[in-house]
DNA sequence: CTTGTAGAATAAACCGATTTATCTTTGGAT
DNA sequence: ATCCAAAGATAAATCGGTTTATTCTACAAG
């Protein structure tokens, strides 16, 4: 399987002499190249197998100006959403025939930057950025000063410079004014989440409001939007319930982030609130919990793997040159997954009584 | 900053034209090799911040053995875990000169050994395994035919041919075993994880057993084990407390993994039972929801900085030859984190009543 | 005024592939 | 049989660094 003495690795020369062919010939065969007589093909293969050769990937890409590796760079790698998004693009640039290199920015601008210029000096063929921040941030910057190719994803919502790939945010959230105030009738929801000024969480408002407003004028909309510690957003959240008693108390909530969700759950069992009797819950961005606590967490689940697969998609084919024209931006839409938290909705069971919107 | 026409990258070479000097004379002064004259070495930092000048750090690993690359093969990516282990692993790799090339066996054997295959075509000085199951996969089996130097992490306790580094899973179980017995007096525990055949699972189970026994011969253990799918093993659940009306019903329960204790959490709430004046309930493995969650678990904490630091440190001191002996291996102690689920217990708040063990 | 030697500098070889420019075959048409 | 074009094969240049072997200094000792 290996060459015989020591860990000598068996190169590209050894193949051909074994082959009794050229370095250029075996290195078209390796490439699928077809100017090749079947023959010589064949003997390659064979001494390749024999000596258990493998391709120095470094090696390999060292004369082009490029080479076969793509970059990513996230804001992090704890959260399961990134994890998740770099597992799906790690398969993808694979399937293609890439290497992939991965690398956090740990939520800091001048490492994001940093990093964007490390994956120039590997001459990455392309490189995806999930921007910490915005796309507007120095990794965008630098990706643009060094001339690379690049897909932006998430936390961005369009850019004239790359083309980028997010989930659709707005129209997620009118799906979930759809369910609550079109399909159950609610009169009175709490919108909770964080303020930070950020093109999703904006857009997940304002998608909610409009859809709001559209199906009932009249319709109560609270904002409790916090980024204070969390022992303070318990607080607000139990104070915010104290003030409102009986009948003006909102009868559902719209959590905006994942985070939000969780909070607003454990202080309403706290209060010892019913749900989704006394208080239906939604919450934006899926987790794996919400399915197996009780009752279970409706939420919007953001489409990771069509975001993974549109992006690779876009990145490859700007890299292999079959699109050359101006940037383009992708939505992808979300899925509602309606489970108890939620109550029982009129199209899931249909034989309940018939009080709609 | 950059070069002059286009997006053409300086090289060494440039360097040593504009600083007046050989291409090698650059490449001493970079590597920080002292046998080069003070101002030589002044002209090339000048000509270099000059040309914006990048290694590229592919070519310059290209003439040795190894490049200063430090890869890592992790079971998935998409566990906080694992995200948290390879974002410190990188940051540690970085902090000593070395690149660091991340990849997830996706759960896969077949897929681990050919990403070992992989990692020594890039001649990586080092690799970080974290094998899918056991120490003997077919991975630690590659590395080992390729004379690669690597440490093993997790899910593993003990191996003669490499370094390896763990959580104290033992230890932590015998001290959920002090918390619960030898703190709070229960007599009655219900053990519940699944029964896959894990050294780690293996050792959690041992740890609380033994000491359990130790602090009182007379406790009752039950074990509640299955890897069945989630709804046959909430049904479990419920059957089994349903079996122990009253005072046969166990006051505490330790959960095995973090999967096992949102499983155990959510039936406990479905049936009406109150934590911890019901039931109380420790998980193994910390995660962000059970600090916010109502009431708070009490958990395990894995000492994932610890586990990544060591495995870093007995890495580079592999590589740069610093340690030559017998592999080590490393067991890194946990935290228990008492929270609201285990009840107050006497340590945490000594002014209660004094029944203890 | 040599000679010796340690310290610096460098030209050239090298790493392992790809690509180019050139040379050799092959096969078909005349 | 002759010639030509197309297909295949290859020697050599190349990528951007590192390492080696050699040359060049400078300075001290003889």
């Amino acid at each position: 399987m290996q060459s015989d003495d020591k860990h000598r690795r068996a190169t590209i020369h050894d193949v051909a002499r074994a082959a009794g062919v050229s370095a250029a010939t075996v290195s078209k065969v390796l490439r699928g190249v077809k100017t090749v007589r079947a023959d010589n093909a064949e003997r390659v293969h064979k001494a390749v197998s024999e000596l258990g050769y493998r391709m120095d990937p470094l090696a390999s890409g060292l004369r082009g100006e490029h080479r076969r590796i793509i970059g990513a760079v996230v804001p992090d790698l704890e959260s399961p959403f990134f994890g998740k998004l770099v597992t799906e693009l790690e398969s993808l640039a694979e399937a293609a025939g890439y290497h992939m290199i991965v690398a956090s920015s740990r939520e800091s601008e001048a490492r994001e930057a940093d990093l964007a210029a490390r994956m120039n000096d590997w001459r990455v063929a392309g490189c995806i950025l999930v921007p910490v921040r915005s796309e507007r941030g120095p990794g965008a910057e630098k990706l643009l000063d060094f001339g690379m190719t690049a897909v932006l994803v998430d936390r961005v919502s369009a850019d004239e410079r790359f083309d980028t790939v997010s989930a659709d945010n707005h129209e997620a959230s009118a799906s979930v004014a759809d369910l609550l105030i079109g399909r159950q009738g609610h009169k009175h929801i709490l919108l909770h989440g964080a303020t930070r000024i950020s093109k999703a969480i904006r857009n997940r408002l304002a998608g909610f409001g409009e859809r709001a407003r559209a199906l009932d004028p009249g319709v109560v909309i609270d904002e409790l939007l916090s980024d204070e510690p969390l022992e303070t957003q318990r607080a607000a959240i139990r104070s915010y319930f104290d003030g409102k008693v009986n009948g003006h108390r909102p009868t559902a909530i719209f959590s905006l982030s994942q985070h939000s969700t969780l909070l607003v759950l454990s202080e309403i069992r706290r209060m010892g609130l019913r749900i989704p009797e006394d208080v239906a819950l939604v919450g934006f961005d899926d987790a794996d919990w919400m399915q197996t606590t009780w009752p279970s967490i409706t939420a919007v689940a953001q489409p990771v793997s069509a975001i993974a697969k549109r992006a690779m998609t876009a990145l490859l084919a700007r890299v292999e040159g079959e699109h050359t024209g101006f940037p383009v931006q992708y939505l992808e839409p979300c899925t509602l997954l309606v489970r108890q938290s939620a109550g029982q909705s009129e199209t899931e069971r249909p034989r309940r009584s018939g009080r709609s919107g």
